[in-house]
DNA sequence: ACCTTGATGAGGTACGTGCCTCAGAATTCG
DNA sequence: CGAATTCTGAGGCACGTACCTCATCAAGGT
């Protein structure tokens, strides 16, 4: 039988009062009795029963998604995630609620970070491009008492804030090193797709890519990002232009989240397979190119692991732990035709 | 407030003890009234608290993973993450212990398998190679009440008989796809080493490599594979044989978990700097092999999801319940320099 | 010496569900 | 129609912890 907090008592020379105390760091304790505790939790090998703990407790936490309108193929996938996992959560009494109302708008983002209230929600979850804005209604937002982490965008390390979400450097330099492996000696220009340029992401994922580039690819010379702004007739044209332009492009790095656009005006105007094109995260969409031989790589971030991670984040500041930073680290996956795995 | 039994059994219209019965399963209950208390589950929006139910129960499920003696870097993770996994799953009543006896010897190890006792493991997780004694042993010990899943080696599908591992085809496979990439327009031999070929894995591992290379690698042909037997001096000298005898050695293939031994007599006799070298597994070894470039990729994967994942396999059918297949499914991960992450 | 304060003990209730018993109601069978 | 059988309801204890109140006791200040 495992021991219980009454054996804990008992072997710690002291009353169950006080083993709460000392279990849930709260005062009305001397040092030396916290001490003797421990001690006790040590030699019987004490473990909390968590299950009874928050049974007995009986707090349920309130979390929400905060996320774009728009949606790609990534957006929809990572909002089936999170709808599993309101199911799986509500279990260990979380509740996992949604919103989509955030916009490009950095104004528009804020006003909806403002109407978030304390009393409906412990924490949330925004996935909004950085902009003083949004910062200043993040900032007030932690003031009002709910926690926050960025979600997939956002600055890592930057602000005193949690981020979840992948090192968008080592993303675009991963597929920097894949672009230069995958195309050997040939010599030429790589297309370089972008939404905007405006975020921190697209930024960094364009800075880590031209670093292995040029450090290890000589060959190689990465045209300036093209910036699509999500508008399908405008990807048609600037792609059509730098083709165009450039009869020597033998690759494409599309960078933001939605693939389709950018590689369907690119079929449109050259061979995709006569080219490297790397696109970002797996979505039904890139899953078939990549069958085909349409798209060489991906490279992706798990959905599932993103939320169930802001959501052990959150839940971690909520309780006023420190998250396990080793545990939320997110990977960057490489996937190719092989390693798609059945279905 | 989340409604409860009680709330469902008012909505119902039955009492609490009807409302057991039929959310646990057991007779006793006319079809009519099950089929009114499910309609009210749904009505109400009943959700079955899971820690509650836990604690109630009082179950404590006792897994046991059974691992072999011999130690490559990989079983050395693997072990650490059980040890992690021990902690964690204590407050979910599950006690995982880890016994390493298992040994290459089939006989060894089904003699290890009949010692296990119904009393005091409700499921064992085994890594031991495919082979009749073995597999007889495993059917034994499942009608003795025992619950299996073959870990990480083993044949998925074949057997009624739960498999948590990568499926190793298409682990091969990702292995050939990225050494041809690589490879470019390179003319050259691929050494392929192995710990032995006796194992299924390593056949599969080797089938979905040579499917790749000969079908869409025609400048590349892949070397007999070289059984190393775990021996150092049998592998320095192997692998010093071959290169002697082929000088047009361009690429190297490590399918066994354990990469030191191979790589370091490769690089006794050739310098991994002028090849593609691919190994298995993520390890520090690995890892540090991959930063400074002598080796090119590691097809990996997770070990913290593979004992995770074992143990969920474990708990659901010791509970009567089947496995998520889709949820159980184990990545094949790529690593590169560029994809490690921090630390 | 009196009062305040802090450190504990003792004991209770509550959380939501599992599981048991007992009694009564409904149904089936002879 | 009565007996046997099958359902169903009521109620209660248990699980391990949180959290509350009240009482006690010692140390320190005035």
């Amino acid at each position: 039988m495992r021991p219980t907090t009454k054996d804990l008592a008992k072997a710690a020379g002291v009353s169950l009062a006080t083993v709460d105390r000392v279990l849930n760091g709260r005062p009305g304790v001397r040092e030396k009795t916290v001490k003797a505790v421990n001690e006790a939790i040590e030699r019987i090998g004490f473990v909390r029963n968590l299950s009874a703990a928050n049974l007995a407790r009986g707090r349920r936490y309130r979390f929400q998604f905060l996320l774009p309108e728009a949606g790609d193929d990534f957006l929809t996938t990572l909002v089936e995630r999170i709808e599993e996992s309101r199911a799986a959560f509500l279990s260990e009494s979380l509740e996992i609620s949604m919103r989509r109302v955030l916009s490009n708008d950095p104004h528009i983002t804020a006003k909806a970070l403002a109407r978030v209230l304390p009393a409906q929600v412990d924490g949330v979850a925004i996935m909004a491009p950085e902009s003083p804005q949004v910062r200043d209604a993040t900032t007030r937002l932690k003031q009002r008492g709910v926690e926050v982490v960025q979600f997939i965008t956002g600055q890592p390390g930057l602000r005193p804030l949690d981020f979840v979400g992948v090192d968008n450097n080592s993303a675009g330099a991963t597929a920097g090193r894949l672009m230069g492996r995958f195309l050997g000696e040939r010599k030429g220009k790589i297309l370089v797709v972008s939404e905007t340029m405006n975020s921190l992401d697209s930024v960094e994922r364009r800075l880590g890519f031209d670093t292995v580039l040029t450090a290890d690819f000589p060959n190689l010379s990465a045209l300036p990002s093209l910036e699509t702004y999500g508008d399908r007739t405008r990807t048609e044209k600037v792609i059509a232009n730098s083709y165009a332009n450039h009869p020597d492009i033998i690759g494409a790095y599309l960078m933001n989240s939605e693939a389709r656009q950018p590689l369907e005006a690119l079929c449109h105007t050259s061979d995709p397979m006569q080219q490297v094109i790397i696109a970002h995260e797996r979505t039904g969409y890139t899953e078939d190119k990549l069958r085909v031989g349409a798209l060489d790589a991906v490279i992706a971030q798990n959905p599932g692991h993103l939320v169930r991670s802001a959501i052990r984040v959150l839940k971690a500041r909520t309780e006023g732990r420190e998250p396990l930073a080793s545990q939320e680290r997110i990977r960057i996956e490489i996937y190719i035709k092989e390693n798609l795995g059945q279905l």
